[in-house]
DNA sequence: AAATAATCGAGACGGTACGTCAGGTCTTAAA
DNA sequence: TTTAAGACCTGACGTACCGTCTCGATTATTT
């Protein structure tokens, strides 16, 4: 078991960890990714640049944390077919990427990630990991219904639902269609199943 | 009929046009989006700032033209099939996606347009335009041979194919596997299928 | 005797030339001498920038001709004294000096010329040779008259009425008191008199 | 009293400031006035520019200190006469306008405090303040001795003086010729004696 | 209690890029 | 050859943000 390195000195205020998060996730709302600079959040805070840097390596990593905190952990529902668990999914998908702070936020957060190796890593194993999780469950459920999905790599249905919805939403700035969780799920289940 | 608006003054030198966009598409596969900046690709065209910004509202509009202007207007050859037909599109995505300056560009870019409502129209009628009349073209044909396709917004279909490419491969930062093209055609067809 | 070169080609409009001091002298009355640029005289007056250069070297030497054009050349009146006549002639300056175009341009214009040798050689051979007939007709009538006056040369006399008056009212920006010329011309008749 | 402000954050770096003005008046004497950025002081003092527009409002302000902050504290020494007194404190001036990096700023300089309301009025403020006091004191010296001034501003003494040899000099570009300060000196001192 | 150490808010630090503007030259078609 | 127009290259402007560093002041643990 790992040990606790000892803490010695003045130990973090929680506060300001709360501070910058909620600073952070304004501002970009407000302002947009672009506009929204280290600086700002700090002031914006009440807090110190350096302790904004102490915690996270930069504008990108924080706001992903700002953004992206609220892990929506609810077991995914039984819809009774892999449409519908699909589309439940997706709809998903398309409400994370829709609120305010996330559709300013996505477009520069992942260019940011994708450009920065160590961050670019965290795309798969934290942001998508929530999403893959829910994917490998509703397929099991398939299997365990009878439903054969044809051999495809699961990482890249998930590719294709994210970059769907997250070129569709966040980089051509569709509005969410009463239809969209719906198509997407159907073109989906119908492509992916055996025979 | 629209006239010509007398163009009075010194001509643009071609000759500057065409330095700035080499030197932009030669920085940003070596250095990057990030961080190619005007200066540097004014400096290194030997041009002025004012002469690249006399033709361009920025980085982003410059790169664009500096990575995405050989648009490939060879005829989509007719495979016989809606699937085929597919997989050669998907592939000349991709392709187009993994040349070494537009996978350098592609997140930052698309990213820096979709932060400017201006910018962001034109990726819809600039970029995926002739991605789109090919989609549009394959599906007439598969309506010429009696294959009947599901009531789908070809646009849909079209963020589909581009988003899941660009996701895989710009933002993971996969390497575009032998396989891919035929995945992704195979699904999508299967999955727009009428029945 | 010179012969005219033989004039080939356009002759240069003079209407042009009118056009191009009244646009200076008026941009310098209203916006001051630093930001009076040629780009917006020549746009204000409806001419190329190649128009204004060919006339002339730069903004200082065209600024110049468009303030100190009028040069007043009334004979001096005899006051019957030294110092009456000194109080004229100081006068004269103080007028000049203190027209709207004038007190804008005078500090950037002096400096402009002495910081560029032909131009500077120009501030004696031009602007000041008015002001230094005037005084040594003046000496000339004291002399007549038997006003003896000391062993001081002239230029340095004219250098010192024309610095006081410059930098009084153009560096410090003083307004003309009402008897600044009547005590300028006392001291310096007291103080130039023999004995 | 007036209370310290209570100083928060990392102090300025004394050195920068020193680094800064020494660069500042090299190259002022090296290119002259007009060819001094502030971008280059900033280089070539190892700095960034956000250093010295944080010190100083832009260029003038810079120079000025640079250039003009040995003020003489000497006291003026008692030659028995108003006229010698007059030819110390004129001396001192030619003195101080003819040092390489003050000859080759004044213009320039005072032009641009010139053109702007705050700077114009640190000239009475600040760079003539040391002469005033000065010449007030040799005034005092005068009557004390019996010998009596005639009624005249002393800024307007003070401006003759001033603007004479900056005229002379400066703008005129004469050299310090060996009998000046006495030349000026004597027309001064005579004409402002009673009498 | 004293010493040690990490944190805090604040803001200065050296860099770098921004987009604008002026300078003075050059190139066009028309006069 | 001049004209109006305007593109050309150069280089400075003053601003903003980057990520680091330096203050004095806290706030904890270790001696």
């Amino acid at each position: 078991m790992v040990e606790a390195p000892a803490p010695r000195g003045r130990p973090r205020d929680e506060r300001s960890h709360a501070a910058i998060v909620t600073a952070a996730a304004e501002l970009v709302a407000e302002v947009g990714y672009h506009a929204t600079s280290v600086s700002a959040v700090a002031a914006r805070a009440g807090v110190g640049k350096d302790t904004v840097y102490r915690r996270w390596s930069g504008k990108a990593g924080l706001v992903y944390e700002a953004v992206f905190t609220v892990t929506d952990n609810s077991p995914l529902p039984d819809t009774g077919s892999l449409e519908g668990d699909l589309r439940v999914l997706v709809q998903g998908l398309i409400d994370e990427f829709s609120a305010p702070a996330a559709a300013a936020a996505l477009p520069g957060l992942l260019a940011d990630f994708a450009a920065d190796p160590a961050l670019r890593d965290s795309i798969r194993g934290t942001f998508l990991r929530p999403a893959r999780e829910r994917l490998l469950e509703l397929f099991a459920r398939a299997e365990g219904r009878g439903e054969t999905v044809a051999e495809v790599p699961d990482t890249l249905v998930l590719d294709a639902l994210v970059g769907t919805v997250f070129f569709h939403l966040g980089i051509i700035g569709e509005r969410p269609d009463r239809d969209l969780a719906r198509r997407i799920a159907a073109i989906t289940a119908k492509g992916i199943e055996a025979r």
